[in-house]
DNA sequence: CACTTAGTTTAGAATTATTATAAAGTAGTT
DNA sequence: AACTACTTTATAATAATTCTAAACTAAGTG
């Protein structure tokens, strides 16, 4: 259980965070995944209090994913409500919108044939890429 | 003055609003302008209302942004925090985004050598690019 | 192991952006 | 001028998030 949890624990430790149940069982949801996980707080933590008799409180769900994003392993997003998403997908990529469904587009999908320089003082820090959706017909 | 207000006014009643004083004020506001104009309706508030003697309300604000929105005057889109920023430039375009700046990047500016199809049953309605920017050095 | 302490959890209050409500005011029509 | 539907506004309500401070616990110390 220990061992188990080994990669969960570290990611909490190097985010400058104790392993507390509560946190080690974010971290484990979160990251013991195959695919990208694209998520608010409040839909994290309505999906892990659901199944819990033990229900972790909002402002822990808060402090440990702002952690994990401050520690570079997860990333934020804007969608076009007023809601912070994150992303478990560090990578740099893009995405589908699909109607509040969001699905990963890898980095190498996208390529430009054109850029724009960056405005003088200042460089491009990434290139991230939308592609909305909507319905054939 | 009736004629010189005469397309915001067009706005307005096209968006299904009466021009009330109000309304062109906040239209003049938004459009009678050269270049794009990025905005959150709290910072709209502030800056009109700041030289006005007879402040324009809250509700005001919200309300006939929207409808402008709605009628294709206005774009709507996201930065990371838990804002709405509108866009007075409709037409499909790019943005820099630094540090809470916006500044747009006309459609051309960027060509595309590779872009992924859109998952079958699906069609994309548009392809938006935003290049974050930092400092150099 | 106690003991200590800094870090953590939590309920609830506070804040911010936004939307809803409903009473008073006004535009457009007759 | 009178009527009515639409509008404005102050204020309340809601939603997402952050803050607070008291109770709790991990982890180091002897
Ligand atoms: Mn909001
Ligand atoms: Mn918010
Ligand atoms: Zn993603
Ligand atoms: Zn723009």
């Amino acid at each position: 259980m220990n061992n188990k949890n080994k990669i969960f624990i570290d990611k909490l430790r190097s985010s400058g965070l104790r392993p507390t149940n509560q946190r080690v069982d974010i971290s484990r949801f979160l990251f013991n995944r195959k695919k990208t996980f694209h998520f608010t707080v409040e839909q994290l933590k309505n999906s892990m209090n659901l199944k819990r008799s033990k229900k972790i409180s909002t402002a822990t769900f808060y402090n440990t994913v702002h952690a994990l994003k401050s520690a570079g392993y997860l990333k934020e997003f804007s969608l076009e409500n007023n809601t912070s998403y994150y992303d478990t997908n560090i990578t740099s990529h893009h995405h589908f919108f699909d109607n509040g469904k969001v699905i990963d587009i890898k980095s190498d999908k996208i390529t430009f044939n054109k850029l724009p320089e960056a405005p003088k003082g200042k460089k491009i820090k990434n290139v991230e890429v939308v592609i909305r959706l909507e319905n054939n017909n």
